[in-house]
DNA sequence: GTAATTGCAAAATGTTTGCATGATC
DNA sequence: GATCATGCAAACATTTTGCAATTAC
């Protein structure tokens, strides 16, 4: 999605274009699997007394234009990512704590599965999978 | 696991058996899928006057022992199920919200190619599907 | 009897909401 | 100028913690 098609897209839904939006969106591409404090603290480096709730607001209406995804990926807050990003699954170390990234090729079959036999369509920006990394097992 | 190995365990490592703790892992065993304040109230009804936070303390211990898991299913708070209940994958559809559970078979594909190319031994019992099921896609 | 566990209350953490002020269109 | 978005403060929801009283061993 291109800077301006996003403005575009917001206009066209009667939303406006604001700079905490885009410092938002700025910090989510930036600095990847980040909560909304960390979104929050990243936007505060640039403009001056941006509210965690207009973090929240912003975060939840990126997420209904499929821009961004979250992901519980420890025990406190979500981490956020861009969408376009995330054609990959999330790998989350039990032991170290370290979050990798796996190509989706790896989970073409579950997804294929799932569709032939559920009729499920799988989101995989939201998968996220748990277990012991090569160090950690 | 049977009703007295786990007493047993529990004894081996310096912990003790209460009636809380049963009663914690029996709501768990019957509800399926439920969040600490479910599963406090399940067991309140049957013993008067346990505390949330004993059910935290609980659910914490009885995940360290490996007898129960939590998944992040939905916004809020996570819920919890047996382990050995959960060698399943749990679909969830952002249209309905309703929660399914799938054979283990569809992600062995998935798990495999992880151990191999990664070394990464999957937590199946973690593996939560975000998606839209046939009647909401 | 000793040490672990519980209940309670309070604090900490994460998220949402109402509303007046301010910004975008 | 009308409407939407923001900041702020307060409410709400979820989880954790300190500590005295209680219970399991």
């Amino acid at each position: 999605m291109t800077e301006t098609s996003w403005h575009e897209e917001l206009r066209a839904r009667g939303y406006r274009v604001t700079p905490q939006r885009q410092l938002v969106l700025e910090a989510v591409k930036a600095l990847e699997h980040a909560t909304p404090e960390e979104i929050c603290n990243r936007v505060r480096e640039t403009a001056r007394g941006v509210n965690i709730s207009t973090v929240y607001r912003t975060l939840e209406l990126l997420e209904e234009l499929g821009m961004v995804a979250h992901n519980h990926l420890g025990h406190g807050a979500p981490t956020y990512h861009l969408a376009a990003d995330a054609d990959h699954v999330h790998l989350v170390c039990r032991g170290c704590g370290e979050i990798s990234e796996v190509r989706p090729e790896l989970v073409q079959t579950l997804v294929d599965g799932l569709d032939q036999e559920l009729g499920f369509a799988t989101d995989v920006h939201h998968l996220t999978v748990f277990g012991r990394c090569r160090k950690c097992r």
